[in-house]
RNA sequence: GCCGGGAUGGCGGAAUUGGUAGACGCGCUGGACUCAAAAUCCAGUAUUCGCAAGGAUGUGGGGGUUCGAUUCCCCCUCCCGGCACCA
């Protein structure tokens, strides 16, 4: 046996056994239960990062914590292969992104068995092969011909410089990030999902997924939207020219009757009648297009507006009330117009005082009734009753929002509530045929074109008499040519003509091939169902799958919280109803959901520094070439870069990424210290769904407690050994035995970081003893091996062979606790005063009540602070404290 | 702006879910070993008053409920994630 520790030897050794007897090949057949652990897959940015390690280990411990309890676990590994980072690559570089993307998959697969995990690497699956994205296509004609995919235009943000189409990160303040060019929003035609069809199942089944952790529930849900309102519809004022009606979504139909305006998004067809015959309007519609179209950008920008000079008609009462054009109406959204009633929302209100529109208050506090007794409902009452109230009491707006309120100036809808108001004003609406209850939900259709080369081709072949006609079977997969210059200007795709000519499979006759491809979040929606039929030449999937799946642990960072994690449960819906799990899938609760537990892993954050070029384009700066200079109280107050000893700019702290530079790459750790150090020192670091500011130092903490572990072990091997006195025996047990049963718990509840502090305990208490040739001291220590396997898999393997356990520590059960162990005669109470603590008690474990109070009466600290006085109060919490209240 | 989360010693974090705040580790200080250093081992380490015994204060800030609040309630500040074309 080694006498010093070398993880490297160790490491190695350990991983060669490990692949010699394929030890983590899953079994298809075996009859143990199935444990399917899922991280989600990295993209192959080039290296792995420590959110990365964080992630993977997180799986890891779980995959092996339950291979301990007796399960046949299944744990695959594999590439969100598709990408835009591949195509920005290819132009600063110079290398096609496919080649990139390989090497990138190569370097990283390295890196990730270098750790050690558990995984069974013939399931390994790469989203840019046409093995893997034929089944992708395949699903889409499906999907295309059920109408479950369909098109239309939406808005992109264009680059009107370099001609092309921008995502939203290459949009830095307006601007395209290469051309430098103000970005303008365009409308192309795209295929879209129709995800709204399943919004309410998407909505209802999160209900059941009690695995999953309620924040990520709660933001689905708002993400869902679901929203109970009214579509209104205003006649258009004869001045319009034409007949036909303004349509409007609201959820306050009972604010009806307070409405003075209506507005329209920048994009209405009545804008762009009005902005015919009004240059001025015309001007500030084109200035509303200007920009890009993420959301947070219009929701933060300046709300502005313009009369139109045209009116439509309020449906019930007859007044004219006059059309704005806003920019904060989306096109996207509804349709495109809403109602203002300024009295009662805060974006009309302050719309209306900006441009002095007329403001009517429609709901009051009702004391007849005794609504708003609520304590904000009181202060509304207050304040409002039977005067105009200031909007800008957000007392009011808080209150108006409970929806206690009653209708006053509405004419016959005077004092009914907001349910009553909604109602009757429906009844009405329905009446002149001008609305309708209606259901609305904030989640949009998913538009999946993208105009980018380095995705999965869209199998559509465009046809002047056919139309869009799906790719035939016989004909997928369509190939994505990997021979390209990237220019970074327009799609790569639309300038091959070996590419997009093409034959229409229906007539035969000339046709064109769809150029655009899909969005890379679509190859990331089904993969897990693809780890369960390695190989499948048949179909997205095939009987296998019906072993493994739903997935039981699905781990990753909480940024996908909404976006992946929805999108997967749509297509698991999706791939149920085209019957890829097979025909009576439907029929099956089983395969309505693909994540049965869901672990969301806090982000690993670091510090990003950047320089700024002539035009102002951001240089990122890795930290790790970066000194920060800090003051005394240790707050950073600059920065240089190493190279060149000039300063940098600290941005924000953020996720790692790669567009940020500021990944920290493990390899340094692995090389320097072993695996075994970097995933301790990542699991003891902090619980995993908090976030983690990334910061080494520990790390040299995490490989001295694996060399007092080895040293223990040598210790142990070589001692001669003397005897323990019973007592240290008997208090060690004790210690060992609550400590492990805490770290059981700790590990059920997926908090590592307090499952290896019980390691170090165990260590320390195993370390105090003197003896070590005892059995006890032999089982300590194979306690602390199995402890520790799920986390440091290569260093216990090596003790746990070397010591003489048994060859493979995998094949070790989870160490159980002794409860005899655990029985204790006397036990140490805190004794309050008035709730603080003055002193404590060693008593009896079954000493009584009375007894008790006797006891902390007669105790010293009480003594004094009673001063001869008498206790109010004495409470006795059993086995913890006793408070005596003086 | 909207939605979700977070804030505890010099640092990472713990606290059996309303019951001893600071487990475990890092760092730091002192000591042992060494010619010396590294490594290792031992001791101390929230702040503050005090020679000490002991006291006071203390979980982002302000208020509240309770015998007792890091934990529950109300208000506020700052930080992080997401916002539909980064993945």
């Amino acid at each position: 046996m080694q006498q010093n520790y070398t993880p490297k030897e160790i490491e190695s050794a350990a991983q060669q056994h490990w692949d010699n007897s394929q030890a983590f090949r899953a079994s298809d057949t075996s009859d143990k239960p199935k444990y399917y652990c899922l991280s989600m897959f990295p993209y192959p940015s080039g290296k792995l990062h420590m959110g990365h390690v964080r992630n993977y280990t997180i799986g890891d411990v779980l995959a092996r914590y339950h291979r301990m309890k007796g399960f046949n676990v299944m744990q695959p590994m594999g590439w969100d292969a598709f990408g835009l980072p591949a195509e920005n690559a290819a132009m600063a570089n110079n290398v096609p992104p496919a080649k990139w993307t390989y090497s990138n998959i190569d370097y990283m697969r390295k890196q990730l068995q270098s750790l050690g995990l558990a995984i069974d690497w013939s399931r390994e699956v790469t989203t840019c092969t046409p093995e893997y994205y034929r089944w992708e296509q395949w699903l889409f004609t499906r999907l295309f011909e059920s109408g479950l995919i369909y098109k239309k235009t939406s808005s992109v943000n264009w680059d009107p410089v370099d001609n092309t189409v921008l995502a939203n990160e290459q949009v830095i303040d307006g601007r395209g990030w290469r051309s430098g060019a103000l970005v303008e929003k365009r409308k192309i035609p795209m295929y879209f999902f129709r995800i709204t069809q399943y919004a309410d199942e998407l909505l209802s089944d999160l209900d059941k997924l009690d695995g999953w952790p309620e924040q990520v529930k709660t933001m689905q849900r708002n993400w869902i939207g679901k929203s109970y309102g009214c579509d209104i519809e205003f006649p258009y004022d004869a001045g319009i020219g034409k007949t036909g009606t303004l349509k409007v979504y609201t959820t306050r139909p009972d604010t009806l009757m307070g409405a003075t305006y209506v507005a329209v998004a920048a994009e209405h067809p009545l804008a762009t009648q009005a902005a015919a015959s009004d240059p001025a309007l015309a001007t500030f519609i084109a200035e509303c297009k200007r920009g890009g179209t993420a959301e947070a950008d219009m929701a933060t920008m300046e709300k502005k507006g313009m009369n139109t000079g045209l009116f439509v008609t309020h449906p019930l009462n007859g007044e004219k009330l006059p059309i704005w054009v806003a920019n904060y109406v989306l096109m996207g959204y509804g349709e495109g117009a809403v109602m203002a009633v300024p009295a009662h929302d805060q974006r009309d209100f302050e719309f209306a005082q900006k441009y002095g529109l007329p403001i009517k208050q429609v709901i009051a506090a009702n004391e007849d009734k005794g609504q708003g007794t609520t304590e904000k409902g009181q202060g509304a009452r207050d304040k409002g009753k039977n005067t105009l109230f200031l909007f800008s009491s957000e007392e009011w707006q808080e209150w108006y929002a409970s929806k206690e309120g009653v209708c006053v100036n509405s004419g016959k809808y005077d004092g009914l509530n907001f349910q009553q108001a909604f109602d009757a004003i429906a009844v009405d609406l329905a009446a002149e045929k001008l609305g309708e209850k209606k259901v609305q939900f904030r989640l949009r259709d998913w538009g999946i074109s993208r105009q980018r080369y380095w995705g999965c081709p869209i199998p559509i072949i465009h046809c002047a008499s056919c139309g869009d006609v799906p790719v035939p079977d016989d004909q997928l997969p369509v190939v994505l040519p990997e021979n390209v210059t990237i220019t970074g200007a327009g799609s790569p795709l639309a300038k091959m003509p070996e590419f997009y000519e093409c034959t229409c499979p229906k007539c035969g006759g000339n046709a064109k091939r769809e150029t655009d491809t899909m969005d890379t979040f679509v190859e990331s929606s089904w993969y897990y169902a693809r780890y369960a039929s390695p190989g499948c030449t048949t179909g997205l999937v095939d009987e296998r799958a019906r072993h493994w799946l739903p997935v039981d642990q699905y781990i990753g960072g909480i940024e996908h919280a909404i976006l992946h994690l929805l999108y997967a449960r749509f297509f698991n819906k999706l791939m149920r109803d085209v019957g890829v799990f097979g025909p009576d899938a439907k029929q099956s609760e089983k395969y309505n959901e693909p994540f049965t537990n869901l672990l969301t892993q806090g982000m690993v954050i670091a510090p990003t520094f950047y320089r700024e070029d002539t035009v102002g384009k951001k240089l990122w700066l890795n930290p790790a070439d970066v000194d920060v200079v800090t003051d005394a109280k240790g707050r950073p107050t600059g920065a240089t870069l190493r190279a060149d000893g000039r300063p940098v700019i600290i941005g924000g702290t953020e996720k790692m990424s790669k567009s940020k530079n500021n990944g920290v790459d493990p390899q340094a750790i692995i090389d320097q210290y072993g695996a075994d150090t970097a995933r301790l020192f990542m699991m003891f670091a902090a619980p995993p769904e908090q976030q983690l500011e990334w910061n080494d130092s520990g790390v040299e903490g995490a490989s001295r407690f694996l060399k007092r572990v080895w040293n223990f072990g040598v210790r142990l091997k070589n001692s001669e050994g003397s005897a323990n006195t019973p007592d240290f025996e008997k208090s060690t047990r004790f210690e060992i035995h609550s400590v492990l049963k805490q770290a059981k718990a700790d590990m059920d509840k997926h908090q590592f970081n307090t499952v290896v502090s019980a390691a170090m305990k165990i260590l320390n208490a195993l370390d105090r003893l003197t003896g070590t040739k005892e059995a006890f001291v032999k089982e300590g220590f194979s306690i602390l091996l199995r402890l520790l396997a799920p986390i440091t898999p290569h260093i216990t393997q090596a003790l746990w062979k070397e010591l003489g356990y048994g060859d493979d520590i995998l094949q070790a059960p989870w160490p159980q606790v002794d409860e005899n162990a655990l029985v204790q005669d006397e036990i140490e109470l805190v004794i309050q005063v008035n709730g603080k603590l003055r002193g404590s008690l060693l008593v009896a474990k079954d000493t009584d009540k009375v007894q008790l109070e006797r006891l902390a009466l007669a105790h010293e600290a009480v003594q004094k602070l009673l001063a001869g006085g008498v206790a109010k109060k004495i409470i006795i919490v059993p086995g913890r404290l006793i408070n005596v209240v003086i």
